[in-house]
RNA sequence: GGUCUGAUGGCCGAGUGGCUAGGCAGAGGUCUGCAAAACCUCGUACAGCGGUUCGAAUCCGCUUCAGACCUCCA
């Protein structure tokens, strides 16, 4: 097994050779939603993104392990120490028990994601499942002498980790940078230093979500998870850490804090981060109240949507960026897409349709080599994608007879393209369900029937054929010799 | 204020020292009974100003603008 990815490592800010820790096994840890409203587009992204890296590491030989979790506990509202678990607010507001609520959206995030067509994921661990661990966790790090209780709760103190280690090793963000150059940073409550973390907080009275431990009933902070849950099932060192950036700082920056502090190492070698979907060119988000639902987008039930987008479209949508960069939402973007997409969908059927010749004019190594270029460069999906239009040219030329290929090299071809498009991309045709085996024969005996109207030079007849069809979504493409094909729209 | 990223043709988006992706939209043409589809042709874009170089959109500097993070966030 040969890997030849590229991936670009938060961590050293440059693109390296991925190189599994013990091959053929990968490990990857990717932050899931934190499950207290429904999923938006800026949830599609990662969840895009690192199918793509599972799908390709897969198809590469390696036996991935890929690890999504759900976070269903211990995210505070705000800093402050009256702060109410997020959680927990929303459950009061609906009245209802928090785990009905954490279970109603982890539900429609799956429903979501499968719409989109990620895989599932090996293990989708939750944190409210995982309290133990993350005590046995905080245990390890106050062994260490790098978190001290106060008042029920336990802080990390940042100060002496970074003494010892370095804090801001991911971010680039240094400690004492951020003694002078961050904005108001009220201290007091129990923490000794501002920056410190929270690794258990003792519940108010008032707080549903909590759970005994040696220092209070309360919670886990809000970090530990990850950290937690990445090593129970990844072990203490693992290949891939991934999430959106805008979790560098603080939840990825106090993961690798903590996982240091308490086992010496980082646990990750490889850190990657997807890039934010903007509206406008803000990120979409939570806190913006600017996001749009996946529904909202699959229904066009939203004002800023012109129309319904498809979830192949969506899924398009996000291939078509580089993960790294900024997408910008639009309907424009959106359309163009959503035709983008049907072209190459169309090519993609076409190929079925194409005659053999004894020669080929045409190299599918080609392809063979672009996919693989662009795909080990740090998951150029772009360019793949480049690559398949190119050759969705290349097969219309095959399919109109102005270019030749060999029966063998059309099988080779065909495979090809099917699994780039489908195995890897993950794309599937939304619209080849359209017609079942009873709808295909009426079809074609009616479309023979229009052709002796033709061949009668009987225009009226075969116009009113043409426009009926239409009119149930089937459209007629006429060929320059043999029978009509025809497509379900 | 600090840390960091980006600025590409009407739109979306790759690329990154010379060979000037791709898609959508648009224009013209071929094919067709007419369409549709497909095919062919057409856009010479890289924020601005300097510099390095035989040569820069690509490297360096400055300027302007935009965004992310510094608080939960994918």
């Amino acid at each position: 097994m040969t890997i030849n990815l590229h991936i670009y490592n938060t961590l050293s800010r440059a693109k390296e050779r991925f190189e599994p820790l013990a091959p053929p096994f990968v490990g990857i840890y990717v932050c899931g939603p934190t499950v207290y409203g429904d999923p938006h587009l800026g949830h599609a992204r990662p969840a895009v993104t690192f199918d793509l890296l599972f799908r390709y590491l897969r198809s590469q030989g390696c036996k991935v392990r890929y690890v999504r979790n759900v976070t269903d506990v211990g995210h505070l509202e705000n800093d402050a120490d009256e702060g109410e678990d997020k959680l927990a607010r929303k459950a009061r507001l609906e009245q209802l028990e928090p785990m009905e609520v954490a279970h109603c959206y982890t539900e429609r995030y799956h429903k979501a994601m499968e719409r989109l067509g990620t895989l599932s994921p090996s293990i989708e661990p939750r944190a409210s499942g995982h309290i133990i661990e993350q005590i046995e966790l905080i245990k390890r790090i106050l062994a260490a002498g790098l978190a001290y209780e106060s008042n029920g709760s336990v802080y990390f103190d940042v100060e002496a980790y970074d003494k010892r280690h370095k804090y801001g090793v991911l971010s680039g963000r240094m400690l004492d940078e951020m003694r002078t150059g961050t904005r108001t940073l009220d201290g007091g409550g129990d923490k000794r230093s501002p920056y410190d973390f929270a690794l258990w907080k003792r519940a108010a009275p008032e707080h549903i979500m909590r759970w005994p431990s040696p220092w209070s009933v309360g919670f886990p902070g809000w970090h530990l998870e990850c950290s937690a849950m990445s090593v129970k099932y990844l072990g203490e060192r693992f290949d891939i850490h991934g999430g959106g950036m805008d979790l560098m700082f603080p939840h990825h920056e106090c993961e690798i804090a903590q996982s240091v502090a308490a086992s010496g190492h980082q646990a990750a070698r490889y850190w990657m981060h997807n890039n934010m979907i903007t509206i406008d060119g803000q990120k979409m988000g939570k806190s913006l109240g600017n996001f749009i639902t996946l529904d909202e987008l699959f229904t066009g039930s939203h004002p800023l949507l012109a129309q319904p987008y498809s979830p192949m479209t969506i899924r398009f949508f996000i291939l078509q960026a580089h993960y790294r960069s900024t997408l910008d939402f639009s309907n424009e973007a959106l359309q163009g897409a959503e035709r983008g997409l049907d072209r190459l969908m169309k090519g993609v059927a076409t190929l079925r349709k194409i005659t053999p010749s004894d020669d080929s004019s045409v190299d599918v190594g080609e392809l063979e080599r672009s996919y693989a270029e662009a795909m080990d460069d740090d998951l150029n999906s772009p360019m793949v994608i480049s690559a398949l239009f190119d050759w969705v040219r290349t097969i219309n030329q095959l399919h109109e007879g102005m270019q030749r290929i060999t029966a063998a090299d059309l099988e080779r071809l065909t495979e090809l393209v099917e699994r780039i498009v489908f195995d890897i991309l993950g794309l599937r045709d939304e619209k080849a369900s359209g017609a079942d085996n009873l709808v295909a024969p009426l079809v074609e005996m009616i479309l023979e029937v229009r052709s002796e109207a033709k061949a009668a030079r009987d225009w009226a007849a075969s116009d009113r054929i043409r426009n009926a069809l239409a009119a149930i979504g089937v459209r007629v493409k006429d060929r320059k010799d043999g029978p009509s094909e025809w497509e379900v729209e």
